[in-house]
DNA sequence: TTGAAAGCGATACCAG
DNA sequence: CTGGTATCGCTTTCAA
């Protein structure tokens, strides 16, 4: 029958050892570790209730809220997202993988999916280094964090990636190119289409020999399917394919500098360059500039994923924009409407692309 | 006593709703949801011996861990990290909070903290938006993920921030600027001093009115020492400083373009410029070549954070480089020894900067 | 080297 | 509108 308080009811066992450091220090700031217990004692109303004022406060008297908003102050309660998820058998956590967390294309779709996101839900980022095992293990990691769901850039997965994704049963969105078969869903545009399409209208411009400058296409789908929108193009135009005019360079602006040199080096008739990936239309084109060589009068030059560089360069630069942004914000919303139970509409979006005209071709 | 087998012991309870999507397919597959428990009933073990097989292999024998493996295999079994970091209180993620996800350049940093933390620690990131409320926030948010640690790169924070972070007892390491009070840790380099060395050294080149560009300084601790550091040079060489030439500009190329184009049109004496942050000075560089404006001789330009970019445009850009990438390694690695218990060096860690002197000044 | 029991801090369900 | 109770799936502790 002690006077001194009823705090006996707040802390009570905790009989592991888990010592948090310093009970005392704890008590003097009421600050460290509160639990939603804690926060009901104070306030006088069950822990159940504290819940709901959380996750539901129109179905709690407003009073009633009043005081457990004061113990939540009072206390400087965090809520405990660990107990709740697993509690309730759902995480606000979504994940997310890029082949590359330094390249800066990929910036945008990750600035579309967290804007999106918006505060209720968490994002976990990782790289996959362009390696297919590695987002497989990224994969393997974010459904042991129990992600609510997951956004891929790659589109080509080792089969346990796939398994493992479609057993856990969450959504997934896939956005680096266009799939007939997503694993769960997909958001982006056509990559095949993109480079044909830019093809043809070089070709309609009248290049008659145009140069072909990706990154590798090893394990790089997008690549891939780009090499193959620029053949198809140069076939449906009766255009001879040259093999020696289709390369495969390193990534940066050396890697398109360089290129550039290797091309006029070996064919000097060629008369036309499209360089799509990273940055490389951007460091031939300061390569050309440097060297003397006219664009687009001695050599037209195209790129891709275009952006202000593209755009501030002498000549300014043809290019196919990308609505890489729009793409994230678009993956993080397919996943929200499936978390939250809409039923979807199409599981594939084709978000285009823009072909932008300058005056380097 | 049914001679069907013995799979009664594994499933049983789950009461709760929670409907599991069709317990027969689950079966089927023998995927789905599988549990330690159902683990250990496949391996004739405990839940307890699966845990310390994942956890402490070494202290099992060979002959459990064997069957462990298999079970684990054929369960498809991914271990829940929600109900281990409940159970331990402990959890694996780190969070990381940048002021925008688009800039390249925290993506430096981003990708040398995710390097470090290698498979071991998941990496939750958002995005401050350059706005200390929507960073306390996020601080808010992951301190209710319970993280194991954070690293910011603002500098300036909200009380509520450093209360939350320091009540929570978390390592945290800041990233943008050299503080002198850290919350916890900090590693960096000084803005101020790149700033003033910079400044310095156009000095020391012989020019004599030199204009300062930076982004907008409120909210931007970064931003506003390094102007200080300008000022602070201006001033140990005896320069009269002028308020007319000291500019904040929006930030991409085109903030920079029209930066150089309003000083020049304001103040033709000038002889030189230094524009730090994001792509400013590329910017101007590129406006001064399409205005024909001779660099360095009609007016030197230098910037900072030197990149290929700068190196690859005509003239090369004088510039500041800053080690970003070993910034988030070292973030990542104070971390991570605080949370092995490490007793901590220096809790400040000066990775200093660059000067790189090139054809533009 | 292994297992049984008791939590971790929240939420779902149902009863008042 | 509010509270009691039984979990969520794993780890800690302690005993065998």
């Amino acid at each position: 029958m002690s006077t001194i308080g009823n705090s006996q009811k707040g802390r009570k066992r905790r009989p592991r050892s888990h010592a948090r450091p310093s009970a005392a220090a704890a008590a003097l700031q009421g600050l460290r570790g509160a639990r939603m217990t804690d926060v009901a004692n104070l306030a006088k109303v069950s822990a159940m209730t504290v819940s709901r004022a959380l996750r539901h406060p129109a179905i709690v008297d407003p009073e009633t809220l009043k005081r457990i908003h004061g113990a939540i102050e009072a206390t400087g309660y965090l809520p405990n997202r660990i107990a709740g998820s697993l509690a309730s058998q759902r995480s606000n956590i979504v994940g997310l993988i890029v082949p590359s967390l330094r390249n800066s294309l990929f910036a945008e779709t990750v600035k579309g999916v967290a804007d999106t996101l918006g505060d209720a839900y968490d994002l976990l980022i990782a790289d996959s280094g362009y390696v297919l095992d590695r987002e497989e293990a990224a994969v393997a990691a974010f459904l042991s964090q129990r992600v609510c769901g997951i956004v891929l850039h790659n589109t080509k997965h080792t089969p346990r990636t796939r398994r493992m994704i479609q057993s856990a049963a969450i959504p997934c969105v896939e956005t680096g190119n266009l799939v007939r078969c997503p694993i769960d869903m997909a958001a982006s545009f056509s990559n095949h289409k993109a480079a044909y399409d830019m093809t043809a209208y070089l070709i309609g411009k009248g290049y008659k020999r145009i140069a072909f400058v990706s990154l590798p296409l090893d394990d790089n789908d997008r690549a891939r399917e780009r090499q193959s929108g620029y053949l198809g193009a140069l076939k449906a135009h009766r255009r001879a394919i040259d093999r020696n005019i289709i390369l495969e360079s390193a990534p940066g602006l050396r890697g398109g500098a360089e290129a550039l040199i290797e091309l006029m080096k070996k064919r000097p008739r060629i008369d036309a360059v499209f360089l799509t990936g990273d940055v490389l239309a951007t460091g031939a084109l300061l390569e050309a500039n440097r060297k003397g060589w006219r664009v687009p009068d001695d050599i037209a030059i195209a790129g891709s994923d275009d952006n202000e560089l593209q755009e501030y360069v002498s000549p300014p630069l043809t290019s196919v924009r990308f609505p890489r942004y729009d793409i994230g914000c678009t993956a993080a919303s397919m996943l929200l409407k499936r978390i939250d139970g809409v039923p979807s509409a199409e599981r594939v979006v084709d978000l285009g692309f823009q072909i932008i005209p300058r005056a380097s071709t």
